[in-house]
DNA sequence: GCCCGATACTTCAAACTTGAAGTTTCTCCA
DNA sequence: TGGAGAAACTTCAAGTTTGAAGTATCGGGC
């Protein structure tokens, strides 16, 4: 080898972690998926949405959602428009800025997500049955600090 | 609070590893995705299918492929469909098996994606910068044991 | 040899996703 | 004040992705 980057490494370690978070990340979203297909007959981007909307606790603007998903604006669009023909969000304006739309759980949203989300704990906490405690505080931390390096 | 769940603290911080995991793969993920598209004009599932061929090194099924990346079968007709038009990548028959369809990197597919993969370790390098070489191996050590717990 | 279930792939509709372009509204400064 | 530029959404085309249904082929048991 006389590229200096095949010779080096961590490099190579480097990448070989990121080629294995991400494995991780694709197997566990697809069992997430087929869960949420099969147990409670809906999907990951709705799924997502919902919990966002939920863990903000108050009506929140597209964009703020599109900010904590990390997807583009037109795709919470796209979502926010089928789960209000669902009727499990409701789309509001605001008084100080017309341009701003905010959205809200509606109380079917509300119930539909909570029964989701017990369910979806149960789920996780079963997926990562075989980690420790010492080890998931490994991997927090760790991940706090590559957030930091991946801002977008 | 009187649910089991709720004051399962162990629960929890699964949880929010998950959620942390998620956030560093998109954030990751998204500037890959922009990174392919200002730097080399492609988009992140015609590397991914590049990759698994280059790494392959010899003719590979689509099934394969769609193992490899934890992708649908009928994506990855999509994908390659879409790369042998540009002449990245050719099909081919079986000889033993008539279902069986083979795909390749075309030589023009090698050289592109040769300079797609230098460049992609180098950003993945910098990428992750901030990681120590026992961190790295920490986060490999355990995404290898999880993986084991979220097979597909 | 014949058929039944499995395997490999494609096709298809619907959903998802992006990035760019378009519309409306706001902000703010000259 | 008035107008340029920014911000919040939506719309749109193209690409991606899934899951189900369809086609062709294979393999094994009878």
């Amino acid at each position: 080898m006389s590229t200096a980057l095949a010779a080096d490494p961590l490099a190579k370690e480097r990448l070989r972690m990121w080629v294995r978070l991400l494995g991780v990340t694709r197997a566990a979203e697809n069992q997430l998926r087929e869960f949420l297909r099969l147990k409670h007959q809906t999907t990951l981007p709705r799924f997502d949405v919902m919990a966002a909307l939920h863990r903000r606790g108050e009506p929140t603007t597209m964009s703020e959602i599109s900010r904590m998903l990390l997807v583009s604006n037109g795709n919470v669009t796209a979502v926010v428009d089928r789960l209000e023909a669902d009727e499990l969000v409701r789309r509001g304006g605001s008084s100080t800025d017309r341009r701003t739309v905010y959205v809200t759980l509606t109380p079917k949203g509300v119930e539909h997500f909570e029964r989701l989300a017990a369910d979806h704990e149960r789920w996780i906490n079963k997926l990562f049955d075989s980690l420790t405690t010492s080890e998931i505080e490994t991997m927090t931390t760790i991940m706090k600090r590559m957030r930091k390096g991946a801002k977008p």
